[in-house]
DNA sequence: ATATTTTTTTAGTCCGGTCTAAAAAATAAA
DNA sequence: TTTATTTTTTAGACCGGACTAAAAAAATAT
């Protein structure tokens, strides 16, 4: 019976990766983890991915041992994953192509912020390290794709952005805002009609205690908006 | 047993098709019967289309009663098989969206003409109507890919390209370079060497009777190409 | 017209990725 | 600490798409 109890010993680099073609059901699984990953830091447990992927658990076991096989994942049974380096690597490529994708979506072909996220989805997983390099120096090598995510740069690294949810910002400050936490369309199209949109200048004018929501100014507009969308959008 | 005589009765607009998705190797067969009728205009072969692909013929069979299943293809055992109105269609879109991505490829983010094929095959399964048509706005919609092909409009139109092969133009004639009929890599790059390219201007200086070799000018250069050459460049 | 060759199809297998149902391990409750 | 519950894994099946080997039909040659 085979072990897979395995720690990425040999340093990879990017050009390695892009040798041992992935599926597209790999790469999927791949980014799941890594963003389970993000906003635990814990191991992921297999519910946690089948969940977030509407699949099964059972289907989630299996994938996980391929990728185990592969050294892109750390996975001990019924004791959750984690990403290896080369894993990692290989989640922050998927992701920068699927955020470079959605930015030239919107910058270039004039798509809206609620529409792309299906679309990148597709693209994320053309196989071309060339293809995805040019197209970020077409695009002006952005840091941010249209929802204020940080795009990963070629070798993997992330310019942090400095930002607080709208919610946990004291009353009076005034803030531009940078980013959504929440990327449903629905959310999205709720903040356009709102006039919400990356850059603008948002003020907090009240709290209500009674119910959290909150009183903003968004440009010259006062608005009511609910602890709900307070606690999904980012200002700096 | 299933009879696979199947001619298409009714009419079927643009928007119907990409409601039934169709998978990448179901389109990957689709285009490579329309290319493969293209030359021949009759029926094509189970052979023809496996050598192509580079496939076996079983394989083929069976993918064909599949297509003929979903009223894409014409197929009757052992005769051979052809497109329906609604497959060619299918078709015609997989093929404005390869020449749309190549045109993108080459026109925005600079690759050259002989890299874009291969990427061009994975773009070209991207399932987006409303994708493909902001990206043929976006290019100004072109008639022609970036080899001189014919790219098809929205409703599968097809804008034909007067062209002459250059082994079958006589001495003296001046014309521009509109296309080329091979695109492998390896004859682009030959091309490129020559400092021919879409639009340069090539007179016929001399046609050799011996090895049917040509004299031309191209610019200001004259040069020497063999009839292989002359057999696989359009000019107008 | 018959035999031979080529082409095409069938039958059965395999692989990747998914599923269901059942078993096993870990966790929570009594 | 024993039992109940939840989570995870295994075992076995299915589906799409490919393959091999063998059978059947069509084309070609004698």
């Amino acid at each position: 019976m085979a072990q897979y109890i395995l720690y990425s010993t040999s340093s990879c680099g990017v050009g390695e990766i892009s040798k041992h073609t992935m599926t597209f059901s790999e790469e999927n699984y791949l980014k799941t983890i890594y963003h389970l990953t993000a906003v635990s830091d814990t191991d992921v447990s297999t519910n946690s991915i089948a969940e977030k992927m509407e699949t099964k658990a059972s289907s989630v076991t299996d994938m996980l041992k391929k990728l185990a096989e592969k050294e892109l994942v750390n996975y001990v049974k019924y004791q959750g994953v984690s990403l290896t380096e080369k894993g990692q690597l290989a989640a922050k490529m998927i992701v920068r192509k699927h955020r470079l994708w959605e930015t030239f979506l919107v910058e270039k072909l004039d798509f809206s912020w609620d529409e792309v996220h299906d679309l990148a989805e597709q693209l994320e997983h053309i196989k071309s390290e060339k293809l995805i390099n040019k197209l970020d120096n077409f695009l002006g090598n952005p840091t941010e794709d249209p929802h204020g995510d940080a795009i990963p740069d070629a070798s993997g690294r992330i310019t942090k952005i400095e930002k607080q949810l709208l919610s946990e910002v004291e009353k009076n400050r005034v803030g531009i805002c940078v980013g959504v936490k929440d990327t449903s369309s629905d959310f999205l199209k709720y903040l356009d009609k709102q006039e919400i949109a990356l850059g603008s200048q948002i003020e907090i004018i009240e709290k209500e205690s009674f119910d959290s929501s909150f009183r903003i100014r968004v440009g010259t507009k006062e608005i009511t908006i609910s602890n709900k969308i307070a606690s999904n959008l980012y200002i700096k």
